[in-house]
DNA sequence: CTTTGTGAAGCGATTCACAGCA
DNA sequence: TGCTGTGAATCGCTTCACAAAG
């Protein structure tokens, strides 16, 4: 199965969750395609990929799908999740308390500034940074989420691996090294908003060779390319 | 161009820079594809959209690359960000006090909650949501960030539109309906935490199948399947 | 001899279009 | 008839391999 077809089936997961809570109990596939923003054929071939759980020339119904998906993604098993490095944004990630969509309790919290250890975060206290083998250990974290400064993010990576930890939510902007068998996201946002500026620069440059160019007009309308 | 091009490239940046600092004036293809984790083919090809600037048998000159890569990125005018949704994440995003990488000045913040407004957040004073059309227009805003709550995301990002934002960078787990014009990137930690668990497992179950089943022998070591 | 730049091959994801089934 | 499930076609990104250049 395409990594990017798992990402979307998350997607259909949320979509069709919200639909349950309204009382949706029936869907088509062009229906939950649109709530999900992509197109039909994309969808279909997404859910074929974890069976048919279809009906033909019905739909499919929602509980079932909701049910499918989260076998599929994992999610009938709790993962225990420790944040790393407990600035502004490490704060907020503990404070989500339980990660959204749950199923992903916050078990664990790093720091290396000592006067943060001992204090609880969201409900859980914070441990020093060294405790991490031992604390990630005990507590079976299954996801370690990096929210350190960049030169600290390697050590932490690398200390979380030692520990056991085969899943890495890195938000540091650093490109982390890990042997094959760890699995890492990234969430960089420096690098979503320089894709903006991209597109706000090429949205620039095309604006000005219509005008001036592709069209074959002048600024005053005059033909230039007939 | 590639869009995953365009992401890499950013990445480049990013270790261009550190190596620039660190007094570092060449590089090969080899040494920078290490750096940035892809391999030295891709890092060639992704250079490739962007011009001829290396020296064969040489590499690259750090400098050069630097600018070139900012260029394409539009990094070279100012993009200036509003934040909409002052919470834990809001308070993160702002505090980061013009975004990582420079060139993404946050130049206005946004909430519902009137306790909040007019109280400065990271230097920068909370408006009222109801302002975001005018305050957008005013302060040039190209790039709306949204940190709302999911029931809120949708009508933040018309608002948003209105004002003539034509980037938004969307943290809430709400798949976003824009019109064409409007380019949406989106930062979902429900939907990076449920890939991480459907890798957790997916290796649960390879491991699984490889001791009581592919590899034809069972738990104690005995051939099932010779 | 080393390293870039790139056409061409390879590969994986998306889309099409229709057979299959209720 | 209507909608799903899926092989086949298509598209686009990645990788290869080598000619070109210093």
């Amino acid at each position: 199965m395409p990594e990017a077809a798992v990402a979307r089936l998350a997607v259909y997961l949320r979509v069709l969750s919200g639909m349950a809570e309204s009382g949706v109990t029936a869907v088509s596939s062009e229906e939950l395609s649109q709530a999900a923003g992509v197109n039909a054929a994309k969808l279909r071939k997404d859910l074929s990929y974890i069976g048919s759980y279809g009906t033909r020339g019905v739909g499919y119904d929602v509980e079932v799908l909701v049910s499918h998906i989260e076998r599929i993604l994992g999610l009938t098993r709790n993962h225990s999740v420790a944040v790393v490095g407990i600035g502004n944004l490490g704060h907020a990630l503990a404070n989500y308390g339980g990660f959204p969509g749950r199923g992903f309790p916050v078990t664990a919290l790093f720091d290396v500034d000592a006067d943060l250890v001992g204090i609880p975060v969201g409900g859980i206290p914070v441990n020093h940074i060294d405790e991490i083998t031992a604390v990630c250990l005990e507590r079976e974290v299954s996801i370690g989420v990096i929210a350190t400064p960049p030169p600290a993010a390697q050590s932490v990576c690398d200390r979380l691996v030692s520990a056991g930890v085969q899943c890495i939510l890195n938000f540091a902007p650093v490109v982390l090294q890990v042997p094959d068998n760890v699995e890492v996201r990234k969430v960089d946002l420096a690098v979503e908003m320089q894709i903006l500026s991209f597109h706000v620069a090429r949205r620039a440059d095309e604006a000005a060779s219509v005008s001036v160019g592709n069209n074959g007009l002048g600024v005053d309308g005059m033909v230039i390319r007939p």
